[in-house]
DNA sequence: TCTGGGGTCCTAGGACCC
DNA sequence: TCTGGGGTCCTAGGACCC
């Protein structure tokens, strides 16, 4: 029988963090941003329980945490620890005979045709514990969504089967932002109508979603409801399509010229790193955060083809940054990049499309 | 709750071409 | 010629996730 298991690190960022320092266990511990909660424009990336009982919540401004858990220990993110802890579980899960699919720093799919999930699930479990100190939950599913679920109602450490079986059972009379690819926006249309709980979408009539939403979306929502999802495992190491980079200021840039030096700066930067990894870069985009919280992204593709030259890649940006009309204090600038897939021409250069008939 | 940073995918409209 | 029916490319923006 085949069968998705879906790992998750329990409060991941905090439980690194905590390796380091064990004083810090059991005691509500906040990190984000430079750690210091004093500072304005940052926020919480991860919160232990011990905080999240005082209603600390990830992507809450870090003086609103401080503010409702006076208590709390801050921390700065840090990245590094948080990719090699990362690899390690990555790695440990690899050593198993099955297939792997990283979802990021702290998830990843796993499974197949496996006789006996909830064995895998403990030996999985133990040798993460063991070659970490970290602790995951586990959920075991039909497919993706249903593993992945699970693995919340398995939090924390535990271990948590969901099949078609036992789905309505479980889902039916959860919010539709239960489920995963869910967010606000969507959940608020659906409640406009009527359709609230995972079982109301279930059971819908399709026909009243598609003036809503698109062909897709109508398609994928009640069959989400119903427990269907993605089967597949990809072992494909992942491919970035894009890299980005953004910052927000402490206070809100003014001088255009500094705008400007900081965007070339961005893109030349971005171009740089991922010239390393041998990627050219197709697009470039910038991102303006206007003051007071007025965010636009315009973009643009290279004229010249795909390019490894900072230089060109950052007169591009600077380019695409004429596009604004810069004439308010500036609190964010962003600059993304796409990337050529490997193995794929851009066409650039490519013989002779002249064609015609 | 004065609101980060890094990603992915989908859709829609306009330009342009045959 | 006052008007069609595709198709693709490009950009903007929306939505979601960790």
């Amino acid at each position: 029988m085949r069968w998705l298991l879906h790992l998750d690190m329990d409060q991941f960022i905090v439980a690194v963090e905590v390796l380091r320092r064990p004083d810090l266990a059991g005691k509500p511990v906040v990190v984000g941003g430079d750690g210091d909660p004093s500072r304005p424009r940052q926020v919480v990336a991860s919160a232990s329980y011990e905080a999240r009982a005082f209603g600390v919540r990830s992507g809450m401004p870090l003086r609103t945490a401080a503010r409702r858990c006076r208590d709390a220990v801050f921390l700065a993110t840090d990245h590094a620890a948080y990719d090699a802890a990362s690899a390690t579980v990555m790695d440990t899960l690899r050593s198993f005979d099955v297939p792997v699919e990283v979802w990021g720093w702290d998830e990843a799919y796993f499974g197949g045709d496996v006789a006996d999930p909830f064995r895998l699930a403990r030996e999985v479990r133990a040798a993460v514990l063991a070659a970490t100190d970290l602790s995951a939950s586990i959920g075991i599913g039909e497919n993706k969504l249903q593993a992945k679920i699970a693995a919340q109602y398995a939090k924390p450490g535990g271990i948590f089967q969901i099949t078609f079986g036992s789905w309505p059972g479980l889902m039916s009379e959860r919010p539709v932002s239960a489920l995963w690819g869910v967010g606000p926006k969507t959940a608020k249309k659906l409640d406009a109508l009527s359709l609230r709980t995972v079982g109301d979408l279930a059971a819908c009539d399709p026909a009243v979603l598609l003036p809503v939403f698109g062909p897709r979306m109508t398609a994928w929502l009640p069959a989400a409801a119903a427990g269907h999802g993605d089967v597949s495992l990809s072992t494909e190491p992942w491919v970035a399509r894009s890299k980005s980079r953004e910052t927000t200021f402490p206070t809100d840039l003014t001088d255009p010229s500094l705008v400007a030096s900081h965007v070339a700066e961005l893109a030349a930067g971005l171009t740089s790193e991922v010239v390393l990894d041998g990627r050219l870069v197709t697009h470039v985009a910038v991102k303006v955060r206007f003051a007071p919280f007025f965010t636009y992204l315009r973009s643009m593709k290279l004229r010249e083809g795909a390019t490894a030259d900072p230089s060109v890649v950052s007169a591009a940006a600077l380019l695409v940054l004429e596009k604004f009309a810069l004439d308010r204090p500036v609190r964010l600038l962003g600059v993304r990049v796409d990337l050529l897939l490997p193995g794929v021409g851009d066409g650039e250069g490519a013989v002779g499309a002249t064609g015609g008939d």
